[in-house]
DNA sequence: CCTTGCGCCTCACGCGGCGTCAGGTTCTTA
DNA sequence: TAAGAACCTGACGCCGCGTGAGGCGCAAGG
């Protein structure tokens, strides 16, 4: 009911610019780009040089809107309109895109969310943490699969954060312990470190919950990415070399 | 075990390019980026202008890599690593921004699935077609709540196809008659038009299935958008305004 | 007639994260 | 010493426009 724009339907009414703009709820600038690119040329120029939009351009850009509502990309909208493509082929190819995006999104979500979910049970956290939380988690995200992780985090809810924290903590002075190893130059087979493999062996069987499937994820991630493992562990290279000799010298791992 | 790279792991190794892109998985090119975008510049350059990567760049290069990985934009990256910024944030961040863009996939996604489900039905598929399955999808989810095209289409399943082709052609067979009588230049409130606008009312009833709410929804799609709604239904405009006079005069709608 | 002011025009850069030449220099090895 | 591998610095392209800059066209009021 508004007369703001004059010219209102004749019968081979023309239209400027700015009514199709407003009409359709685009912008000035995204009728000069598809005019630019030859998806939606005005069929009139003025002298002047003004675009004159007739009516069979509207009913083209109504296409247009609907096409690009759905998500195609410009240049298939020009195929199908212009070249006659296979809409039906444009949009299953669209959706099979789509579903991938979809999937690559979710997959990245679930990290983050595993990400933060550790992260905020922290209490400081520097960049250094979180990038320890990222490496570890990527990590497990690639070498566990997906029924796996899911059975770890039921397990470490149905354990506890008490207990995943005294494992920890049994961790961190069993690794203290084999360094002080590793610095007086024990050899890795000898028979003092016995004790401290079995242990490791015990930690790690808390960890698997005697699952073969987990344990040999396990053993995959530290042959294959040992120094990201052992970074994630919070031990160094060489720490974690001697840790893996003295494990084999014993018959574990 | 490849000897292929010279300067293998001396105590204040540098590391060419090439060796680094190897090393990472990333492209020389992508190096040549980080340099110039200052992410990551290597800390020393050859006389020659040749890039020399020291151990200190390399753990910054598998930060970044970690960062990229979880979907970090390279500029936040910078910030986390060089301003200190709190990862945290940003780790919340890229998650909200990325629940946000499943979302909205997700529905585009259901849309293109609904517009191949209904196309699929068809046998030939022109580009007309396939903007009027669309106007008609995007028109379905844009007036009716996810529950009400849930209803919908559970309703259509247990109907049957041959039911809904049925009450498809009823309403061809409605609106030819009702054509006619536009033509003949019959008023809308003439008596000879009650029995269509009769029927129209059943034919509107199946498809509610009784839903006061779909009803509800349908009035205001054809009420909000009109031209869409008649180009939905395959009618011109000028016989929906006066199929809706027609309705309304016989006190439907 | 002139001014005012809106609407229109054509460049042209920017974004994000590199891929991909092009054309030249340097390093390493035979 | 010559060949070839590796390195260098631009610079354009992609996708869909946003956002100016700088300059006409056109209708209405003084």
């Amino acid at each position: 009911m508004t007369t703001r724009d004059p010219r209102p339907t004749a019968p081979n009414a023309t239209f400027r610019i700015g009514q199709v703009a407003r009409q359709s709820g685009l912008t000035v600038r995204t009728l000069h780009h598809y005019d630019a690119i030859g998806l939606l040329c005005p069929s009139v120029r003025t002298e002047s040089g003004h675009r004159r939009y007739a009516t069979r351009d509207l009913s083209r850009l109504q296409q247009i809107v609907s096409l690009r509502a759905v998500g195609l990309a410009l240049s298939e909208i020009g195929q199908v309109l212009d070249a006659g493509a296979d809409p039906r082929a444009a949009i299953e190819r669209h959706l099979a895109h789509l579903r991938a995006t979809i999937a690559a999104a979710e997959k990245l979500a679930h990290t983050l969310e595993a990400i933060a979910a550790h992260y905020r049970a922290a209490d400081a956290v520097s960049a250094d943490d979180l990038l320890h939380t990222i490496r570890l988690t990527t990590m497990f995200e690639k070498h566990y699969t997906p029924e796996q992780l899911s059975t770890l985090k039921q397990r470490a809810e149905t354990i506890g954060a008490d207990r995943i924290a005294r494992v920890q903590q049994a961790w961190a002075r069993l690794f203290a312990e084999v360094q002080r190893h590793l610095d007086a130059g024990t050899p890795p087979e000898a028979p003092e470190l016995a004790p401290l493999a079995a242990q490791a062996e015990a930690l790690i069987g808390e960890f698997t919950g005697g699952d073969a499937g987990v344990r040999a994820s396990l053993d995959s991630a530290v042959r294959t990415q040992p120094e990201d493992a052992y970074a994630a562990w919070g031990i160094s290279p060489e720490l974690g070399a001697y840790y893996a000799r003295v494990m084999s010298a014993h018959g574990c791992g």
